[in-house]
DNA sequence: GGAAATGTTTACCG
DNA sequence: CCGGTAAACATTTC
């Protein structure tokens, strides 16, 4: 479940479900699940309690009643489940934790089939585990600078949508909800950066965080069993994208066929009447 | 068999 | 050193 919307579903259900429980056992069964800077083997884990879960972009981290974090990224196709005898054992199982707290016994589990996503036991730099320290704020965060952020998008030579979808300049957005917010805003997805007006480059980032937060407010975008959140339920934002992966279905601001191009090694979705160059 | 899938990092080039 | 681009990573499904 991996863009912003969908790694926040998966926060808000690791908080209610795992927050405040102690680790008794922390278990990882495939050699590339654990990151090789992690500053310990995943089974150090045992024994912390853990404290919060906290999000920055698409970066996940428990923090721990210990200096170090225990840091997730889901890739392409990560999952964090709990254990549940109503479902059966998923596939590709990475990673597995016991959690306690009092007589309650729960288990987390680390499915991931691409294995593009890792867990990593990572120190704490003001606040953010050291993988994601080069990742930019992103619009959910207090802090996030939005004047700064627009005038860097627009110093860009780049096409918009890879400006978009830098992870150092904003972080959050990837390939569903650039689509998405690109047409929203009405731009093609291919125009340079620096061509745009700054009130095109707020409305897209308006736009962005339109979109996101009501895929949240959905419980994210789910196409298939890949994506789900911590109880395995599906999000329904699926059936609000109005560009994503609707290839010849009609535009629903205009009627005309949303059209697909390849673009930076991935697909790009957009309305040939509304989104022009 | 080929293409595509919601991501990040790395190498290379100018 | 910086920005831009392409490829690599791995697995499964259509």
């Amino acid at each position: 479940m991996p863009e912003l919307p969908e790694v926040e579903t998966v926060r808000l259900g690791l908080v209610q479900l795992v927050q405040g429980y102690t680790v008794q056992r922390a278990q990882d069964f495939h050699p590339r699940v654990l990151k090789s800077s992690s500053l310990s083997p995943l089974s150090v884990v045992a024994g912390a309690r853990i404290t919060g879960v906290q999000r920055r972009g698409k970066f996940l981290w428990f923090t721990l009643n210990r200096a170090e974090a225990l840091v997730a990224h889901l890739g392409m196709s990560g999952q964090f489940l709990i254990g549940s005898s109503d479902r059966p054992t998923p596939k590709h199982v990475r990673a597995s934790f016991l959690l306690q707290r009092g007589l309650r016994k729960r288990e987390l589990i680390f499915t991931d089939q691409r294995t593009f996503g890792w867990l990593s036991v990572e120190p704490v730099v003001a606040g953010v585990p050291l993988p994601a320290v080069h990742i930019a704020r992103d619009p959910f965060d207090a802090l996030f600078d939005k004047p700064t952020v627009i005038r860097q998008m627009r110093s860009r030579k780049a096409a918009i949508k890879t400006v978009l979808l830098n992870q150092e300049i904003m972080s959050g957005v990837g390939n569903i909800y650039a689509d998405e917010s690109l047409w929203r805003a009405r731009i093609h997805p291919e125009t340079a950066a620096y061509d745009l007006s700054m009130r095109k480059i707020t409305a897209l980032v308006d736009a962005a965080i339109e979109v996101m937060n009501e895929a949240i407010a959905a419980g994210g975008t789910s196409f298939d069993a890949l994506y789900i959140n911590v109880n395995g339920e599906s999000g329904f934002f699926a059936q609000s994208l109005a560009a994503y992966g609707q290839e010849n279905k009609p535009c629903p601001r205009c009627g005309r066929g949303i059209v697909r191009i390849k673009f930076g090694n991935r697909s790009s979705h957009f309305c040939p009447r509304c989104q022009v160059k």
